[in-house]
DNA sequence: CGGTATCCAGGAAGATACTG
DNA sequence: CAGTATCTTCCTGGATACCG
């Protein structure tokens, strides 16, 4: 860890604190359903395919904590557990776009560069 | 957008892709400092504070294969290895500086939001 | 239904030592 | 200088069982 003796973070380290949030194995997916509305958490559950059910809580809980997503229990019977976007959580969605976007657009050039750097040294 | 199909990687799949590239502990710090032009390979380990050579190493072996970097030998005597971003390379700082912008604009509320949760919960 | 608690395997990463 | 090799430690995440 590198936190150095500075006072203001530089902005690499803004950069690796956001992808420490959003780069983990389950988060993209997670918001990316959420981008279309609030789920309940078992919806969730089955719609992130292979997803358990601690790693969903956690993802979840990660999410809540930094403001991205809202919990919102109805006190029914059974139980009810709604999770939506906030307003920072749909900023999140702009940028996964981007990101998206720059896979489509690159990845066949990065699977082939793969494959050559591969056969290289096989 | 439909998440149904596992024939070919969704969208989501992709941005995991990316993700798995881009957002290790190492990888924004070194690309970030090959923004401004090729590097030796101490250079680098010296400006990445805290990065061991292990890790330099395997960080650059892995951006050089996804085709993001190269290196390139200089057989002089003592030996010397210059890192360099590749045109595709080029193409994730714009992204990067994307998430920076993200980071800098919202870090704020996040914080803020983190502190709130950890109140409520502590 | 919507979680916690616990255990465990496997990979990621640090430290250290050695080499062309 | 620019690595590789090895050992160890730490953490992530899966499996499972149980609770309100």
């Amino acid at each position: 860890m590198n936190l150095g003796n500075k006072h203001e973070p530089t902005t690499c380290q803004l950069i690796g604190d956001v992808l420490a949030r959003v780069g983990d194995k389950w988060t993209v997916f997670v918001v990316r359903l959420l981008a279309d509305g609030p789920m309940r958490f078992n919806a969730l559950k089955r719609a992130v395919d292979g997803i358990s059910q601690r790693m969903l809580t956690l993802t979840l809980r990660g999410l809540e904590r930094d403001g991205l997503v809202t919990r919102t229990v109805f006190p029914t019977v059974p139980p009810r557990v709604d999770y939506a976007l906030t307003d920072l959580g749909q900023t999140l969605i702009t940028m996964l776009q981007g990101l998206g976007a720059w896979a489509i657009e690159h990845r066949p050039t990065i699977v082939a560069a793969r494959d050559a750097y591969d056969a290289r040294r096989e």
